[in-house]
DNA sequence: GTCTATAAGGCGATAGAC
DNA sequence: GTCTATCGCCTTATAGAC
């Protein structure tokens, strides 16, 4: 439990507001109440509020970035897919969904460095996948219906979609379904 | 091309804003300014702006409804599905997402009748492929990969995040892509 | 680095004239 | 119905003391 510094905490807080209300349903106000400071200090840290979201969305791609790096991808595929989506299941049923989710529906609000990066975590996901697919494919006895590329675009939609449906609607089984659908593609499942 | 009432004009400039800009990202001075009126003006016709996005989603949700239910179930099952994605491939390109995908996002800061309408206008599109996929499953001649309730709701995911997608990146590949595993997903394609 | 104070303007909403 | 005027508050951002 390491004491955090005072920019790396309006990080955090912001990752969290961010992933509640989205870029124009926070305020700098918000921010500094959780943080205990006042609202001058954070323009210290991050002169303007896209700074301040850039830095977040960086930050949240970067360990998203980790977190798939570290999956072994010796393991059997389904056990791969497994370390894939618990934080996502484990995220379900909060409040919050994928900061990058929520900043897609806040795009044109958004300046293009932010964008960018955006666009990056989007094809981080659809790689990592794709390549789950194109190392799966030879144990399988069937092929897929669609080329590996499309089938994780196809996939990835379906489980960002499905996180909001779950805040939407109080109910996990569209973030199910999409990880049913995963499932079924693998080998032997 | 009739013209619109006072009223009217609101509710469409206010379908624009929110497809646009989501619930946090217009004020009433925007669409004031759009249809020619005072904020004030707003104020007579939907005294808050729950109420107006309330009237907005539900005429976005029966418009919908009303486009759905004008697909001939007893045609073939293919060009059932070409009469469905033709809106959102026309759409797509644009600034404008669905108006239910951008108000998911601010789904925090809205009221539970606005929610209860957005919910019913999920299920209003994945009922529709369900029973699309029930119609066409003894046509094909290889059992689905999971129930047509499930294949549905990543479907409906799919597109609904390649729409998010398409305006981010400024591509329909994903948006094809879920066109893609729907058609292949139909009989003899 | 953090604060107080403030600028300059936007926000949803209301009162009341016409 | 539409307007002017205004309320009370919130917004991002900056200047300058400590």
């Amino acid at each position: 439990m390491k004491t955090l510094s005072v920019r790396e905490q309006l990080i955090e807080h912001t990752l969290v507001l961010i992933r509640r209300r989205g870029f124009n349903g926070f305020s700098y106000r918000d921010l500094a109440e959780l943080v205990g400071v006042k609202t001058s200090s954070i323009h210290y840290y991050f002169p303007s509020k896209d700074d301040l979201v850039l830095e977040a969305v960086r930050e949240y791609s970067a360990r998203t970035h980790e977190r798939i790096r570290a999956i072994d991808t010796s393991l059997p595929p389904a056990e791969q897919v497994r370390q894939y989506l618990e934080p996502i299941r484990t995220g379900s049923g909060t409040d919050q969904v994928c900061l990058v989710g929520m900043l897609s529906a806040d795009v044109l609000s958004l300046s293009e460095p932010v964008r960018a990066t955006m666009r990056d975590y989007v094809r981080m996901h659809e790689q990592w996948l794709t390549g789950l697919f194109e190392r799966a494919q030879p144990l399988r006895d069937t092929p897929y219906p669609v080329p590996p590329a499309q089938l994780a675009q196809v996939v990835y939609g379906a489980l960002q979609s499905g996180l909001m449906a779950a805040r939407l609607s109080g109910t996990h089984e569209r973030l199910d379904a999409a990880a049913a659908v995963l499932a079924g593609v693998m080998p032997q499942s």
